[in-house]
This record gives structure tokens, C-alpha cells and sequence, in this order.
RNA sequence: CGAGCAGGCUGGACAGCUGCGGGCAAAGCCCGAAAGGGCCUGCCUGAGGAAAGUCCGAGCUCCACAGGGCGAGAAUAACGGCUAACGGCCGCCGGGGGUGACCCCAGGGAAAGUGCAACAGAGAGAUACCGCCGGGUGCAAACCCGGUAAGGAUGGAAAGGCGAGGUAAGAGCUCACCAGCGCGCAGGAGACUGCGCGGCUCUGCAAACCCUAUUCGGAGCAACACCGCAGAGGGACAAGAUGUGUCGGCCCGGCACGUCCCGAGAAGGUGGCAUCGAGCCGCGAUGGCAACAUCCGGCCAAGAUAGAUGGUUGUCCACGACAGAACUCGGCUUAUAGGUCUGGUCGCAAA
RNA sequence: GGCCCGGUCGUCAAGCGGUUAAGACACCGCCCUUUCACGGCGGGUUCACGAGUUCGAAUCUCGUCCGGGUCA
């Protein structure tokens, strides 16, 4: 099961599918992000969170905590890319300030941040 | 004070900053020919007791507002009531458990029929292995014939239980009590209970098939309705009777549609849908043991469409369990840290 | 969100309520062989879990937990 949440564009099931084929990912224990660079130039970002992690109130923990965490890097990252965030088995455990400081270093190393 | 029982309520709080969904308002700005859309600002509002499992019952929508016959299937099961309805709830009867408060029960029918009861055991509605008693043969051990089912052994279950009389030994063979069956009387709305009499009886399993009584049309908001976009090419059959679809199976009957095959393309949006209702609240009043009903007063409370309640800082405490609406209600079941209130019970101590 | 199926050793699976739950492949131990393979012998199953019906449950009934399928 996959949900997906809008920044700035709707991702799709066929655009999750390419930003795995073709992106490049970055793991932590909390947090997977994929990267790809778009043609459209506007920065999109989507979650999955899949059954893995939980049940629903876990999952929806998940995806707040990696909204969150984005929001306040969103201003921080280059335009251009589509993101794609997968949550891990202890992201519903951890803060969102540890979400977020995984989440810069890991777009430090995609090298798309300002 | 300790232990335990039943029922109800609650399900972290406050503040700052910063974010999200929905609604309303009006000033400004942007896009647009207009309708309108977007941004910004302010105010209001924003998950549960189980939102869960999808186990029942309904509303709603479509198929014919649900038709006749046959067949099949499913569900329920003492009795009386409540409810829109229910497999739910309340009361009560019967049975079981607990010292008790109280709890549990799919609780119709086994003399309508069929079937099963492995192993053990002589025998599982049919009998005699060891016994007991009488008679016969034999020196004896033992054997044969007959009676009997009290005792032993086997089993979950052994032909009503137990005691007395009776007898060759025994047996409801007779009697008292208890259990079961039938009849009568009394009480009760009824299930049933109590009393009396009679004859002397019959295992268990129907969550085995089955029988009896009652109920049940199907599918489900991904139902369905409307709008828009795209595509509509080729072939065969037929021209009032067939075919197809639908009424979960068949027949009758009804309704709708020309039908079928091959091929190509497809994109979604709006309503349904958000409270005006079998609605919620009240230590309200009346009736009722209660479930509940009637009346009175007050209230209008999420509505997304990849899916909204978050983050962070500080203070406090019991350090926060189970867990997130997706068409809507009434129940059931399952998960659940604690806190709190009410009413009974048992034990100990005191008065 | 709705509606349907299923769960038996590691895997594939049989199993009319009644013995110690058949088999096959795999695994482990022993024997055979100089060694391996083949062959022979032996071993291992809370019948997903919890209740109930029954004398007795893998089987029948109910409830949980998993795993599938299907509907735009």
C-alpha cells in the first residue's frame, strides 16, 4: 500500500515507478530518499509508506513526521527534482527534528541543496 | 482494613511559536472578454469508545416496490416483553458453577425414521465371561442341563437409584423416598411450579443426516444518477418470433433491448456526501421491576478524494494503553495503561 | 471501502469424529564404502491460535490472527 503527499506537484503511481527505476537513493535508519532530476523544473516530493511499517496510526505518524521535516527544508532545496521519501520501521518512534537532520544530510549528498 | 462481584464515566492538561483540511466574511492583489478561479487577512470548526473485525440488522440506490408453482439453500430455537429491525436488549423459567455478591448456557424434537458409539468388554436395546442357585453324572477335580442378573471385571455410558421385604438364588416381584413418563387439581400472561393418583420405563449423540415452527429476492456508494471527452470501422444472422439480459436453480408469467462476433480507442469530473435524523444532551416529569415509551426544555456537531489534528519549546502529574472517519445509523465481537464514581458480598476487628 | 477463498513437518501435500496423523522430496544421526554418490535403518509435526459440542476434535461450531483472490 502506497500513499503519496503533494509539495508542489501530484506524483503518480508511474512517476513513484520511475523515480525507483532510475533515481538515486540514500538510506538511514529512519528514512529512504530517492532523487531523480525532472524536466518540468518544479520540485515534487512523495511518500510511501507502506504496511510494513505498521498500522494506520503509524503509518499516518510516518507521513506527518516526514511532511514536517520536509516543510522546513523545502525552502533549502534546489528545483528541478522529484523526491521520493520511503518511511523505515523506526520512523514512527522518532521526532521529526531527527527525520529532518537525516533528511538535509542525505540532500547534502544528492548535492541539490543551496 | 483485606479480598472479591456488578454497573457507569473518563481515555493527559495548560501556554507560546509554527503548519494542515473544511466553512463563512469582506478590503486588497493577480489571471480571465465574462462567468469564475487563485493569493492574502480575520473568525468558526476539525477522529473513537472501540473509528477496528465485517459477524448480524436497517436506511439509501439499481435490478420489475419483489409475482405464481416446484425444488434447493441459509438463519433462528424455553417463555413474556422492548425495538424501525435484529441472531440485539430487558425480565422471567429451567439447568450448571460459586460460602456469597453474582456469573455461564446454539436451552425445540432421540416412543417419525436412518446412522454412529473406535479400543476394551460376555453384552452398546442387545446379552451371560467370572459368579450365585437348583438338578444330574462322577471317588474327586470337573462337566452337562436349567433358573437368575444382586455382585466382579470393561467402559464416557451396562438397563431407573438407594434401602427394606421377599426368594433355592434373584429380579419393580412388592413397599417407602428420590429421578423420569402419563393423567387430574391449584397458582401463573406463559415457560413452569406445587400437590395427588396411576402404571412400572424407554442409553447417549441432532455444533451426524434429519423432523417441527418461524423468517429470508439479489447486489452493494468501486451501488447509482448527471455532465464532458474520445471513438463509432468491418462481418454474420433475423425481420414477430427467436435470441440475450434480469427475477442467484427450473417452469410459468412479466419487463427491457434488434442480436452476435472481430477490431480500435478511452480521461475524467460533479452529485450521492454530511448532520434535521429510528439524531444528541438533561441526575427533568410520568408510566414500567427493567429494556423502553410518552411529554417538556435545550443543541445542530469532521467531510477528505493519494486522503486533513502535526512539529517544536516550556511547566505539571498518575509519565499517557488500544488505536485514525471514507455513504449513514442500531447492535455484537475483539484490543485496551491507568484514573474515578455508585451499589451489593465474604473475612477479620471494634461499637 | 465492499465481497469471496484458504491455513497439516523445511517444501509439495493425503487424511468418512476413534491406533503412535499416510506419503514424496529435503534435513539430521547411524550402517555400507578407502572416500563421495547410490542403497538400508532410525529421528523430527503445539495439525495457525483460543473457546465450545462430544466419551473422544486435525476433522464439527464460534471467535481471533495471518495469507491470498476479486470489484472502478
Amino acid at each position: 500500500m502506497i500513499f503519496m503527499d503533494v509539495f508542489c506537484s501530484i506524483c503518480e503511481n508511474k512517476d513513484f515507478r520511475r523515480v525507483y527505476a532510475k533515481g538515486r537513493s540514500f538510506v538511514s535508519p529512519c528514512l529512504v530518499t530517492y532523487v531523480l532530476k525532472n524536466r518540468s523544473g518544479d520540485l515534487r516530493m512523495g511518500i510511501t509508506t507502506s504496511k510494513k511499517i505498521g498500522n494506520a496510526v503509524k503509518r499516518s505518524r510516518s507521513r506527518r513526521v516526514i511532511r514536517e521535516a520536509f516543510r522546513m527544508l523545502a525552502k533549502e532545496v534546489r528545483p528541478g527534482y522529484d523526491l521520493i521519501f520511503v518511511a523505515r520501521g523506526k520512523t514512527p518512534t522518532v521526532k521529526s527534528t531527527d527525520v529532518c537532520r537525516a533528511m538535509s544530510r542525505q540532500l547534502r549528498d544528492a548535492g541539490i541543496l543551496r
